[in-house]
DNA sequence: GTGTGTCTTTGACCTCCATCAATGCTGAAC
DNA sequence: GTTCAGCATTGATGGAGGTCAAAGACACAC
């Protein structure tokens, strides 16, 4: 089967760390074993325990995985975007998918099978070697949300969030939101309430959101503010 | 350069998923080419920002991963007992620890280094799977803390945590504290202050913590509280 | 015994954020 | 145009947890 990939997803494929440092033979004879797949938005890739039986790289759209607790609300682990992928890790866990990935835009994706995965790590240390690679890519962004979780207060996360969204290291710039707030706001283990006024604090140090777009009067500045100790934090208000 | 284990050592090797699934050649083969270490409470293993250039096994004491801000406060990600191994998804990334690690006892840890891990992985398949079903199992725990972060208050943070340590799945039991309270709290992403007060409100729930051992009358009714709803979780207090 | 340092608890206070409710805004259907 | 649904903002309120300071508890050296 076949699998044809525009230009631009190809790119999109190269970009990720689990096909894009494979050789081209290589990358071709997997691709070879991979499906498209289409989604709405809404629609569940998997849920939260179901049996794993493929993972996923995303050409266009935005996925986000969450998990359920046992009172139904979902915590959102991550949110991914083309050229990146997801799942992987649990392939090799050989379990049941831990958390759960919906489409929260149209989306494209390649979707690549638990055995072409296990065979390919079996048979090619390259490829195990990317797998790793990737993985261990997912981990670190992890530990980073861990991390922001523990020691950021909630506005100094969307300032974090915004900065990295910029396209310049310094300077004013004005930013599209790659999603919709409230799922933002999920992201970043806040409720779409306290975004809302997370937004207004950082009218102070140069911020205005409109829409879906924010613009910033300076990157070093909203930096500045997202690395401050909690305390000091309180004065910039 | 051969390694000299205990019986009980050896033990808790076999229970790691790095090593624990291999066939018994090939774990003595890669024992083989392991150093044991010694550490005191403390001690550093690697700072955050090392070039990595080992992963480990621990067969005895407790170690903390921890990542440092700016502002030189830490949080801590994980603290791992013997039987677990960690650091072995940093060394695919190819680049510097993510976190710092530190002793928190006396601990006796084994040693592997980078070129032992990529060689392994490069002449052998099973060795790949293993290192990608103990990342994998780590990821696990990071997307399992940051659902607990974002959904649990803290006193239900402590009140998994105990169930977690308790031997039985019901009824009264008496377990002891691994390490001290102030490391717990920053396990669990609190202040100690906070943990302090989150194990009286536990008395409600028929806990009782007295120097470093808690006394749970009911672990089913501890589990219960941990697992409710923010909002009724008031009513239990 | 007496200090001395470390860990833990408690109190007072205040910030951050969730909650609930009301209102505003925008865009699609008709 | 009007209506309606869905999303976003704002206000009022309360609880959770951080901060700072003080006091207790405990171990250990002397």
């Amino acid at each position: 089967m076949t699998v044809n990939l525009a230009k631009n997803e190809l790119l999109q494929v190269k970009k990720t760390a689990l096909l894009g440092g494979l050789s081209e033979d290589l990358l071709f004879a997997v691709l070879k074993e991979t499906h498209i797949q289409q989604t709405k938005p809404g629609e569940l890739l998997f849920m939260q325990g179901d049996k794993v039986d493929a993972c996923f790289i995303l050409l266009d759209g935005w996925v986000k995985l969450y998990r359920l607790n046992h009172n139904g609300d979902e915590a959102v682990v991550n949110v991914f975007c083309r050229g990146e992928s997801f799942a992987e890790a649990a392939v090799f866990s050989m379990r049941n998918y831990p958390v759960a990935a919906e489409a929260v835009t149209d989306a494209r994706l390649l979707r690549i099978s638990c055995s072409t995965l296990l065979q390919n790590v079996r048979d090619n240390p390259q490829f195990a070697f990317a797998m790793l690679a990737s993985t261990s890519q997912h981990l670190q962004g992890l530990v980073r949300q861990i991390e922001q979780l523990k020691t950021y207060t909630g506005a100094q996360r969307v300032a974090r969030f915004l900065t990295s969204l910029c396209p310049v290291p310094e300077g004013s710039c004005t930013i599209g939101l790659p999603y919709d707030k409230a799922l933002i706001a999920g992201r970043l283990g806040m409720k779409p309430e306290s975004l809302s006024r997370a937004f207004v604090r950082l009218r102070n140090v140069g911020v205005r959101v409109e829409q879906s777009a924010a613009a910033i009067s300076s990157v070093g500045r909203l930096r500045d503010y997202a690395n401050e100790d909690r305390n000091e934090s309180r004065m910039s208000n």
